[in-house]
DNA sequence: AATGAATGAGTGTTCATTCAT
DNA sequence: AATGAATGAACACTCATTCAT
């Protein structure tokens, strides 16, 4: 009889093993074309085994993506919270989001699939977030204005759009599988959001002024 | 008997209709939930009905897709490729964009679907719009830089991060379901494309160059 | 296209067919091991025609127990209502209630089966035949003792007691399986009914004072 | 180290532990719905265990059943067979054997599972029991007749009523869960078996003739 | 041209039993 | 002797598509 620290050490493994094989052929496939018999397949156990660790496949598939995104934010706290002054936590939070990607691209596919699969979850999941992740870039667009180096932009809106930048870069990146890499992408995403397009600021604003928005 | 032309009007108008009533089905269910019974609930004629006019389910919801994205190139064309100014094209562009979508929300939910379910023809479709989408904000960003207004950016990166932040607003309009009307993001979206958040670019720019990117 | 009548006609005979195999199968091979397989192989039509008519597995086999007690219904309200000799009506009742079943041995089965897998459906059921069957013998013993015929016997429990004794003998024939026919225990099972085993009963009973019951 | 008596003895207990957990679960869910988790989780052992026990879960399930029927027979052994007075004995045998049923209720349930579940385990067990049950019953019937107390009644199919009456009263006390007690039903159906419904047996007996059985 | 009854391939889940520790 | 993690055979049910009328 092992004992009861064992025991549990090897179910945990076991879990992990179950979660790595599950999010490799559910990002193969699909959620709806994956079929257990393929994820049991993959690990080399019996199909009893995978229902013993997780009640059905929808469970399994929301797992695997609840890891990924514990595994995000874990990233976020310790790489980009910590960071304070504003236009570096921009910089710096806009490339970890890329790399961290680009370190788990099986995962894009697995966010993907949770969004359009089980909206409501995702959605949770997504207000969830908002306070490691939205709050912080509305927290750090407060603190760049209170120190003069961003110009009084509406928080709200514009986090939302900061954060909507990396969503869809996210996206089209899924779509496209493009062979090259997210994180290349950081320097001209952080230059438009630092700068825009416009030449000179200032002046562009007086100019937008007389721009039908 | 019908004369041949008024025949094909009658088909052509079933088709549309059918069309209207797939469109609304699959908004409401997703794809996969979607049963052809309900669609020809919706619309009270039999399934084999349905079948002559659609070879399967699959090309039904992609006829759905693929008029939805006819509507919005029409609109793109009509109202975007006429205004020269490239600042009044991009703000233009984001709100008539995102004004096309407040008027067809169901539309958002079926691409949403496209996305996930169809991939690769998704993908072989946003490839298409290249030419009307992402090539005319390219060439927006041309001209912009050329007549000075714009600085001188990654045309090709920066284009794909414009699209990506449209992109990035429908699909997180998709799954919030905000009340809120999608034109309303316009300014946000706007300001942070032409200006960024900086307080001052030209500083900001110099500034930038000591920020670890 | 078929006229509707025509329609509803063949969709009844349908689902006839589908019940009488189902209650061959069902019989042979009791509930749990009857495989719905089996059911469409007998019948040769396809699953989805068996699933079109009956929701699942359980309200296939309710509905072949359900026609059955109908049936047994029909027959009691034909063969033994009309009968107002408390005697007679006794006698051609125990004999009816056998011959139906003699004619309908798969019954049996069924109702067995319907006992132990569904025990509430099937109390239900007998509580709602209480009306056509036990309350038609509390009446018939009521009027037997009115009439002079019968001893002055407790109604309820009588009526009880003579419902189980049909019950049982139905059941120790459905365990083994006798070749006998049941209506041949018609006149054991009337003259244990009427007279007991005693030899006269009035002194019976006064002897019967001294038994310690 | 245990001497061999202790060893057998704790066997023994045990088996006796997992027989009357067993009852007790197989009785509340019916024998199909009974989990072998559920038992092992009531008794607070391993799965192991339960099977070095039992071959499998009919065995055990048929060893509860059988345990049962052993101590039906022991106490018809012990309080019926020593009774001679036929009349005394067929009103005490009612008795003993309602009684029994009311201190060992969850045995009417395990009994009803075995006959629809395991038919021919049942019959066999059936058959066993003619000797100690039916066959006592015919033997006293017969001893009856020949004291004069009892009609010249068909030995067999009257002691198959009387048995019949017995099994039906079970079945419907089972079925509808009835509060009161089985041996509360003594008076009604002793006073049947001996005396059945008729005012005045001989006169009825003649006039019965008359009647079309 | 339109209908809708019939089809049957496809798959997630359960649970008694085993056996390595 | 006892444990409980692992097993995998077994099976009900769905729903897109067809085709006779």
């Amino acid at each position: 009889m092992l004992s009861q620290d064992k025991r549990n050490l090897l179910i945990q493994r076991r879990r992990e093993e179950i979660l790595d094989a599950a999010k490799l052929v559910f990002a193969r496939n699909g959620y709806r074309r994956t079929l257990t018999d393929t994820i049991i397949a993959e690990l080399g156990v019996g199909k009893g085994t995978l229902y013993k660790y997780f009640r059905n496949k929808k469970t399994l598939f929301l797992a695997v993506f609840y890891r990924g995104m514990q595994q995000l934010r874990e990233v976020i706290r310790v790489k980009i919270e910590p960071i304070t002054d504003p236009r570096q936590k921009i910089i710096n939070g806009v490339r970890t989001y890329f790399e961290f990607f680009d370190n788990d691209k099986e995962l894009i596919e697995i966010i993907m699939q949770v969004r359009s699969e089980f909206k409501d979850e995702y959605r949770q999941n997504f207000l969830e977030m908002y306070n490691d992740y939205i709050g912080q870039i509305q927290q750090n667009l407060k603190n760049g204005i209170a120190l003069g180096q961003f110009r009084e932009v509406d928080i709200e809106k514009t986090a939302d759009a900061i954060s909507d930048i990396l969503q869809g870069t996210l996206q089209s990146y899924y779509i496209l599988k493009a062979n090259e890499k997210l994180a290349d992408k950081t320097q001209a995403v952080t230059a438009l959001l630092l700068k825009g397009v416009l030449k000179i600021s200032n002046e562009a604003s007086a100019q937008s002024r007389e721009l039908q928005i």
